[in-house]
DNA sequence: ACAAAATGTTAGGTTTGCCTTACATTATAA
DNA sequence: TTATAATGTAAGGCAAACCTAACATTTTGT
C-alpha cells in the first residue's frame, strides 16, 4: 500500500479535515459538492483513503479521520494557508483568486519553498514599509 | 478536438520549443530523456500534440512546432521563467530547486497571479534595498 | 410507520498517461 | 554497402480519476 497521496486524494483529505473541524461530521455528498465530483467518485476516493489508513469508514458509516490522516491533512492545510496569505497579503490579490491558486499549488510546492515563503511573509509583517510602497505602486 | 493542454502535454510542448530554439531540431528520444519517460510515451504525446495542431510531424519525420504551438509554448515558458526568477532572486533558493518548483507551478498558476508576481519582481529590481535586508535576515 | 426523498455503493465505461515488449525504420561505422 | 546500433512506433497492459445508471440503504415528513 503506497502512502504517497496524489493531488486528488490530498484534496479529498483536506475537505474531510476541514469539514470535520467545522461541523464534526462529513458525508460523501458534502465532499462531492465541495469538490464538484460525483458521489460515486467520492465513494472510490474514500476507499483509497481508508486503504492508506488516513480515514476510517465502512459501508454507510460515519467518516472519521485517523491520527495519521490528520497529520497529512495538517501539512496540506498549512501549505494552503500560507500560500493564500502570500497571494492575498503580499501580492494583493482577491480572496477567491488567492484561494484557488493556493488550492492548486499546495500539491506541488516543495518544503524549502514553503519555508522560505513563510520567512518572507513574516519578514514583511515585521517590516511593513516595503509592502505599503509596493501596494501604492500598483494602484 | 480539445485545445486545452494537460500539464503533461504542456511539458512536452515546452521541451520541444526549448530544444528547437537551442539546437534547431528535436528527436523523440531527446524529449524522452528530458522528461524521463519512454520513447513510446513520447510517440503518443506527439500524436496528441499533432492532433491539436501544435506540432507537425509524421512517421519518422522531423518534429516542428506550429505558430499556434509556439504561442502556447511561449506562454508556458514565460510562466516558468518568471516563477524561477521569483524563487531564485526573491526567495533566494537554489537554481535547481527554483527550476523544479517552477516546472510544476507553471501548469496551475493563474494569469492574475503571474501578472502580480511580475510586478512584484520588477518592483524589487527597482527597489533593491528591501530584498537586501531580507537576504541578510535569512543568513 | 412507511412512502418518498436523500444519500451511498456498485458495475461498467471513458480518458489520460504511463509502461514493456516486439517490431520497423533509419543512421553509422567498418 | 551492409550489419549493427540507435531510434521510432504499435500493441497490449495497467492504474488513477472521473463519469452515468442502477440499485441499496437510510433519513425524513406526514
Amino acid at each position: 500500500m503506497n502512502k504517497v497521496l496524489t493531488s486528488g486524494l490530498e484534496d479529498y483529505l483536506e475537505v474531510i479535515s476541514n469539514y470535520l473541524k467545522k461541523y464534526n461530521k462529513v458525508r460523501a455528498i458534502d465532499i462531492a459538492k465541495e469538490l464538484n465530483v460525483s458521489r460515486a467518485s467520492v465513494s472510490e476516493a474514500l476507499k483509497r483513503l481508508a486503504d492508506k489508513n488516513l480515514i476510517n469508514y465502512g459501508r454507510y458509516g460515519a467518516i472519521s479521520i485517523t491520527g495519521e490522516g490528520e497529520k497529512a491533512a495538517a501539512a496540506i492545510i498549512e501549505k494552503h494557508t500560507l500560500l493564500q496569505k502570500f497571494f492575498k497579503d503580499i501580492l494583493g490579490l482577491e480572496e477567491q483568486e488567492s484561494a484557488e491558486n493556493a488550492c492548486k499549488i499546495e500539491h506541488v510546492i516543495s518544503e524549502n519553498v514553503l519555508e522560505r515563503l513563510n520567512q518572507f511573509v513574516k519578514f514583511n509583517e515585521k517590516n511593513p514599509e516595503f509592502l505599503k510602497n509596493f501596494h501604492n505602486y500598483m494602484k
